[in-house]
DNA sequence: CCGTCGCGTTTGCAATTGCAAGCAACGCGC
DNA sequence: GCGCGTTGCTTGCAATTGCAAACGCGACGG
């Protein structure tokens, strides 16, 4: 029992911070929360607490719930997809780009649930690429291109390696 | 420290216990917890960690959600005024879409920051659902019913699902 | 009346959390 | 080379979690 499987929600910590590009101690201050702790939980050796879990969530600026659900404590299938109303309210898209996006999260949602019945949870947060604000490939936009007139359905998946 | 304010957590969970008809052991039992704790984490003696709260909610058979609510430990109105905080949120998502989403929407930002540079009106429209005529197509508004009505309000919604 | 069952509670105790203090390693200026 | 600040990690230690065992209470049956 020594040996938690919070694994993962450690990671997940640990790259959203990175990402956030703020060292250790740091995220320690703003979370409210000792340094060598955070460091013990980014590594997987200590098991935080509900509390802590949120405080870490609001120092990392980032959703309580996205950090529940890595760490398995949600997992219940209330969607918690606002991610339309968020494209909605913001104001720096334009209309096309919003209905756009909204389109692009439709079709993933149909992709994945069609997709995917059997790989409930792949624990894999391995940022591979975007730890750095990369630009844009431009597969992506290639990709976007289609939707960009019409809003059929379609498929962006770009040729990736995956199996 | 040590007097936590988690005695609505603790009243939370014995009302649904009671209201679902269970003992204490029962709920417990489901729950995957020992009964005296359990007697103790209703009376707010103790701050059960995230993981027991999570059982506890499962042996409910109640929204985990509704209970981190109850515990403070997620704002309830979380505004999840970042697309990208949405995005990465969603537990319908897999990684890889995640990012796309991400990147895509990155661009888009980039996009109409360049083309309209000087028409940057910052402003934040709190998304009020009227003034805002969206010349959406039905099937996007009939998606966006169950999301668009979740919106800050301070009201825990106790479900009453018979089980 | 007495034993038994279930209810919620209280009492010690091992295991764990969470932290203050201190450590080695890296980079920077002199 | 030597200080100075930063980064992350390791070490003891107090406080807390979470539990097994045991308690008082009320109800049912012999």
């Amino acid at each position: 029992m020594a040996l938690p499987k919070v694994g993962s929600i450690g990671e997940y910590i640990r790259e959203q911070r990175q990402q956030a590009k703020i060292s250790l101690r740091q995220l320690a201050a703003a979370a409210g929360v000792s340094n060598p702790y955070l460091s013990q939980i980014e590594r997987g050796l200590r098991k935080p607490s509900a509390e802590i879990l949120n405080q870490i969530a609001k120092g990392l600026r980032i959703s309580s719930q996205a950090l529940y659900v890595q760490a398995g404590l949600i997992e219940d299938r209330e969607p918690p997809s606002d991610v339309i109303t968020a494209i909605r309210a913001d104001d720096a898209l334009s209309e096309r780009q919003r209905q756009v996006l909204i389109d692009i999260y439709e079709s993933f949602r149909k992709e994945k649930h069609a997709e995917d019945e059997q790989t409930s949870q792949n624990a894999r947060p391995r940022h591979d690429s975007g730890s750095d604000d990369e630009p844009l490939p431009e597969e992506f936009l290639a990709a976007l291109e289609p939707y960009a007139a019409s809003s059929g359905n379609g498929n962006v998946t770009q040729e990736t390696k995956e199996g």
